[in-house]
DNA sequence: GTACCTGCAAAACCTTTGCAGCATC
DNA sequence: GATGCTGCAAAGGTTTTGCAGGTAC
């Protein structure tokens, strides 16, 4: 399977993803423990970026483990490749669920820090291509984030 | 004058850089300060994104002042939008001088953090005002990054 | 049984703020 | 002279690590 390609396709179903993740942990000597699948599927059932605190503070997660351990988590996922590290703007950092196929372009108020979805075709891939192609760089990705104020805070 | 438009043009003069943002600053009621236009001249001649610590320790301002002032400065000069913060990924923020009709994107290493800048057109321009108009967004700027590992490291 | 994972607690880092004195306008 | 800017120092918040014990394999 492919490490990424960015076209918007509907959504595959929260238990297929964490399936998928887990496997995929495990195929590369991860152990599976309670606290990475209750990670994974608060993930990908939310489907947004979201923080290390937000996370730990999850119901799913909470009483499951420390935050401590979700940090740690959160560094082998990331390594494995299933989820992705995001960098908002924001003092801390988000995490969001890395399917493949899917990609995500976020719009953010840079007022009052909402984030959505863009659910819009975005226009990089090809200079993607070129940009590995040009600079040698290997498993390459990007990210594209558009800053604004939101209609709420213009006032 | 427009506040951004994303065609790669040459780069001005660090002096009528900054000339342009301490006259912006200025019209704005903040006051003219030695360390004001050093950081600003730090900003314009490296102009590549920079963090607040290696702000504060450039040759031109460490003598100069206090890191705490370093850290307001930014904060002001962000706010008048002659500087703009950037999230790389790193815990810290990082800054770039901010001047009407240059855009930069930029390709950064997952393994060593190195920063390159792509010298390359924007194909977002289109996508960004669509955007705007789509979600009801104001003063709408975007960020495009490229990750990957770059040569050295994937040795 | 072994190697990995977890909880707790402390350290490390960067950012942010209070306050009294100084510089710009 | 008034207001904003600065330096110093301390507080705040998130991330990161050490270590002893528990758990998946």
């Amino acid at each position: 399977m492919p490490e990424t390609h960015h076209h918007n396709h509907p959504t595959a179903d929260v238990e297929t993803k964490v399936a998928w993740a887990v496997a995929r942990c495990r195929e590369n000597g991860l152990r599976r423990t309670k606290a990475m699948e209750e990670l994974l599927r608060t993930l990908a059932v939310e489907n947004r970026p979201m923080r290390l605190a937000e996370l730990a503070e999850s119901e799913a997660l909470a009483t499951q483990c420390d935050p401590a351990t979700v940090y740690r988590l959160l560094l082998r996922l990331e390594a494995q490749g299933v989820i992705r590290r995001l960098g908002l703007h924001e003092r801390s950092a988000f995490f969001i669920f890395l399917y493949p196929g899917e990609h995500h372009d976020f719009l953010i108020c840079t007022d009052c820090g909402k984030i959505e979805e863009i659910g819009m075709a975005c226009p990089v891939e090809a200079l993607e291509n070129e940009v590995g192609r040009k600079f040698g760089y290997q498993r390459i990705y990007h990210e594209l984030e558009f800053f604004g104020l939101c209609p709420a805070c213009v006032g």
